[in-house]
DNA sequence: CCACAGCATGTTATGTTATAACATACTATT
DNA sequence: AATAGTATGTTATAACATAACATGCTGTGG
């Protein structure tokens, strides 16, 4: 099982992550010849400024304020997508929002943890989940080719803070 | 194992399947003392007009043909959103659009197969699953509330087609 | 060195999905 | 008939996303 729930939704030494994502893409453009851009480098660290899902115009805003200069969608949605479509990041539907995909080069189930109240969300990859919807789909005959899997709930530590609150 | 995926991906005698859904809606409202006016009605029934999920604004064409007027999107968010909000209907966050629940009156996980090629979607509610989806959050201390699980494929209709057309 | 191909970005406009805010109308009780 | 609660009409706009075309950057072969 992969999972960055530990990481994601408990307070930790987050810049080890920024670190990390930074190193995964690297490696990765080097590996596929692609370029990581300014842009698209600097995107992605914005979306690993924490662990929850960034919304494109908030993305839009953060880059227009480094740059000090307005910057227009397309240069956003571009970025967004040239990390979408590397698995460097992933699109949350519900939310219309964007996260940073923690091992984007294993393969892995696309299984989202959402804090309701904090919004922090993490991702897992387990499988016997992913053995249960496969069997689920066999049964019904469906070629399984991509899944979305959001769950939304209350994190640990919100939880903690709840019963602490209540006390 | 609730599911309708051996109407929703074949085809079938759909009238029943809009009867049915009328007969639970109305069930469900006089139960509930909830009002199926006019306008719910007729969204519902356009939800129900095939298994593929429905845009809000396709349902505005619809309704504004239907009624000889034109519609004004607030309308149609109102009557969708009372059909959200008692579970006679889900939202399909990746897709914008929404379709009928098969068995909204039964406790069930939001688990959606997707046809990538012709767009109708099946709900399927798998204790065996659901079961693996607790005992994910269980580990990670995550207290599970709603969920969206949406699974794209081909479903097995498209896929004999695509057999039959290689011969 | 430069011409050119291929890729990345800038720019303008617009498409698509969803809601806020306020006015009006319907309906069931008293 | 008054009124409270619910539903709908209307206008405007917010929020998310892309089309289409122009411009600029970069590395390779002539």
């Amino acid at each position: 099982m992969l999972t960055n729930f530990h990481l994601a939704l408990k307070s930790h030494d987050h810049s080890r992550c920024i670190d990390a994502a930074l190193e995964q893409a690297n490696h990765l453009c080097r590996l596929k010849k692609l370029q990581l851009t300014p842009t698209r480098k600097l995107v992605l660290k914005l979306i690993w400024q924490s662990h929850r899902p960034l919304g494109a115009y908030q993305i839009q805003d953060m880059l227009a304020d480094l740059n000090k200069k307005s910057i227009a969608p397309p240069t956003v949605y571009r970025a967004i997508n040239f990390l979408l479509s590397h698995g460097l990041i992933h699109r949350i539907p519900s939310l219309n929002a964007f996260i940073g995909c923690p091992f984007p080069t294993s393969a892995h189930s696309n299984v989202f943890m959402i804090c309701e109240n904090c919004s922090n969300t993490a991702e897992i990859s387990d499988n016997r989940l992913n053995k249960m919807l496969r069997f689920a789909c066999e049964r019904a005959q469906f070629h399984l080719n991509t899944q979305n899997i959001e769950l939304f709930g209350t994190c640990a530590t919100c939880t903690e803070n709840k019963t602490l609150l209540t006390l």
